[in-house]
DNA sequence: TTAGGGTTAG
């Protein structure tokens, strides 16, 4: 091995510093012998030799070291450092032992620290401080609460530092009421205009959810810094106000602040969460002008950005141009494609993926079971489970999904066997998915029995679980007394009535879907779109039109899905007529059809035996709409014609279909032919109709014997 | 000589 320069004059070094060690030594050789060997990176050398001198060194030899001990987590040289400290100096300065009590606690052994603080002779308030710190960043948030409470009652008067670690502590625990009590204090004690107090408290208002006053306190910072924007961005974020969180990122931009990576992630993340591809990518433009794309966190998001703004092949493009791929950057790209239903090419970039790790895994899986691909999915959970033995809670709601998706209950079980066993059982995603499971597979007194289980962990997803799995085995009843129970505990959401309203739809049951709307009036929850669709479609199906069109009318804003909801409900009613008024209101309000609306239409046509308007909006949908006619449609107009007994218009029409016609729409053309006495046109029907389906030749045969018998 | 934010992918 080649021996280089500076490798030859440590070498050298050594030999002149080791030199005396069999000699008595001046301390100051010996220091300069420890400074070269920590100048090497030789932590573990330089604190043997400090011990093997039963001297004081210099203080800063000893911070220095300390400092070391932290940086490399080297525990068993601090207690070295920290037996040689306290022996060998008469007086050690509390500064040092402050030192030491910072390095236990970067070390993680907060024990060692605590015993030290408690044996201190003497402390000051960096003492407090530091063991404050030592709590708070090992995740005993509560612990450094307390002894901030102790060091008041001690008569210590904290300061910036001690209130900047403690709202810390209180941003983790959601400590809302302290956090209000030491914002009183550092208005007391002067610190206001300190930016890493400032943002400190917008850090903490933010976390406990009272953005206002996060802003406030933000828009109070004089001189708010990278850090302080930051924070801000990311808890407009975290409350899921996007618009705001794009909105605080370009007035920093203007206000010519460079923005830290992660507070381009944060905005382009907000991005994400609102579809907001223009303003993305303003941000790539940013981040493009501010040389930014090369960075790891800002290029990923920016791959997710693209993906969720449904661009996927600008997310492949910023892909394909990165320098260096990590983990991260593949499970993005991949689970792209995963989610936008191109499963295929995603099961491509996994398998060509260098490193996998449970999230990929789960992205993989998650595109499967999104697109209903249970068959993939299931031999994907298979593959995973020979492949890896990472498996978490997402994994575990995924193959649920599965499970529930086959309708196997029996993998379901073990599924569930494997979450009792394995911890999971407090997990409410895991929770509320096994509880889906059961439900969705029928088995009811499973999930109601899981659902007693959850008990303390259940909320508003576990009761709207139960309701539906109940509602959709038409238990209308007792879904309804799930209800009245539900009310004690959690409060019922728009998804609660939805599921409600869809039952009481499904079973006829007028009484209980007026209940629900009356609970709904009364305890003044929104009638939005979706639930005046519920509604809407509840009542018609229960013979109300009258009110469903009320509801209807009164709606703040309606879009194609409501209309057509409406629509479908006065057909059901046999009420044409108002469909065709309908269409008209429809189409003054600047709202355009859809295919479902023209399947609407024609049913009208249909009630009101109108032949001739059918064939007009039948021929419009392509002509004026750019819709282009589905199955549903070509049999609207066959059973139209059929009922009006239009054989000439059925007759052109069905032998100008551009496919061939179904075996349903031959039967209801012959049966035509049948009633208008059509012999020709039946015998064709006929003929078409038995070479398609031979097997049921005979009861043509039959009908037709029973024609020329007559 | 002790302080704040942020980890992008399911």
């Amino acid at each position: 091995m080649a021996v280089n320069a500076a490798s030859m004059l440590n070498r050298l070094l050594q030999y002149k510093t080791h030199k005396p060690q069999n000699q008595p030594n001046s301390l100051k050789s010996v220091t300069q012998s420890i400074l070269t060997h920590l100048k090497s990176g030789r932590l573990q050398k330089a604190v043997s030799i400090l011990f093997a001198y039963p001297e004081p060194f210099p203080h800063s030899l000893y911070a220095r070291l300390f400092h070391l001990c932290s940086a490399n987590d080297a525990i068993v040289e601090a207690r070295k450092l920290e037996s040689h400290l306290v022996t060998f100096c008469p007086l050690p300065p509390v500064f040092l032992l402050n030192r030491a009590i910072e390095t236990y606690g970067k070390c993680g052994c907060l024990v060692d620290a605590r015993e030290l603080f408690d044996e201190m002779p003497e402390r000051d308030g960096g003492s407090w401080n530091t063991m404050i710190t030592a709590y708070a960043r090992n995740g005993f948030q509560e612990k450094a609460l307390c002894l901030f409470s102790e060091m008041n009652r001690e008569g210590i008067f904290p300061n910036e530092i001690t209130f900047a670690s403690v709202l810390g502590s209180c941003g983790a625990v959601l400590e809302l009421v302290l956090s209000r009590q030491i914002h009183a204090m550092v208005v007391k004690y002067g610190y206001s205009n300190n930016v890493v107090l400032g943002s400190s408290l917008v850090d903490v208002y933010g976390k406990c959810g009272v953005i206002s006053d996060a802003r406030r306190i933000f828009d109070q910072i004089e001189n708010p810094n990278d850090v302080s924007w930051n924070v801000i961005v990311r808890r407009y974020l975290e409350i899921g106000d996007g618009k705001e969180a794009v909105s605080m990122f370009f007035r920093m931009f203007r206000e010519d602040f460079t923005p830290l990576n992660f507070t381009f992630s944060n905005a382009l993340v907000a991005c994400s969460s609102m579809s907001a591809l223009k303003e993305g990518m303003q941000i790539h433009g940013v981040v493009f002008k501010m040389n930014f794309e090369r960075d790891k966190v800002v290029s990923s998001s920016l791959i997710g950005m693209y993906v969720k703004c449904g661009i996927l092949e600008s997310a492949r493009m910023i892909f394909d141009q990165l320098g260096s791929k990590d983990l991260i950057s593949w499970t993005a790209i991949m689970s792209g494609y995963a989610m936008s239903g191109r499963t295929r090419e995603a099961r491509e970039l996994f398998n060509m993926m260098p490193e996998r790790n449970v999230i990929s895994w789960n992205a993989m899986l998650a595109g499967y079971t999104h697109l209903f691909q249970w068959e993939d999915a299931l031999k994907f959970v298979f593959l995973m489970r020979r492949m890896t033995k990472e498996i978490d809670h997402v994994t575990l709601v995924l193959i649920l999904n599965v499970c529930a998706g086959i309708s196997d209950v029996e993998m379901g079980k073990q599924v569930h066997g494997f979450i009792y066993r394995h911890g999971f059982c407090s997990n409410i995603f895991v929770g509320n998915a096994l509880l889906d499971m059961y439900g969705k597979c029928g088995t009811l007194n499973s999930a109601r029995v899981w659902f007693y289980q959850m008990s303390q962990e259940r909320d508003t997803v576990s009761w709207n679980a139960l309701l539906t799995s109940y509602a959709r085995h038409h238990r209308s009843e007792q879904a309804m007394t799930f209800f009245n129970e539900m009310q004690w505990e959690s409060r019922p959401c728009k998804f609660t009535f939805g599921t409600l309203l869809a039952a009481c739809a499904n079973m006829f049951a007028l009484n209980h879907g007026k209940q629900i709307h009356g609970f709904m009036v009364r305890n003044g929850y929104e009638l939005d779109m979706v639930i005046r669709g519920a509604l809407v479609d509840m009542y018609c199906k229960c013979r109300c039109v009258l009110y469903a069109l009320t509801i209807f009318k009164e709606a703040a804003s309606r879009d194609v899905v409501l209309w057509n909801t409406m629509i479908f409900g006065c057909c059901h009613n046999g009420r044409g007529r108002e469909v065709l008024e309908l269409v008209g209101l429809m189409e003054e309000e600047g709202v355009k059809p859809d295919h479902v609306t023209f399947q609407g239409i024609l049913l009208a046509c249909i009630c009101e035996h109108e032949a001739e308007l059918g064939k007009q909006y039948f021929n419009s949908m392509s002509n004026d709409y750019c819709i282009i006619p589905r199955l549903e449609h070509y049999e609207c107009m066959i059973e139209l014609y059929s009922q009006c007994g239009c054989m000439e218009e059925l007759e052109k029409f069905i032998k100008s279909l551009p496919f061939e016609p179904t075996v349903a729409m031959l039967t209801r053309v012959f049966d035509a032919c049948e009633k208008h006495g059509a012999v020709r046109f039946g015998e064709w029907a006929a003929e078409q109709h038995n070479q398609l389906n031979p097997s049921t030749l005979l009861r043509f045969e039959l009908k037709d014997r029973r024609k020329m018998g007559r």
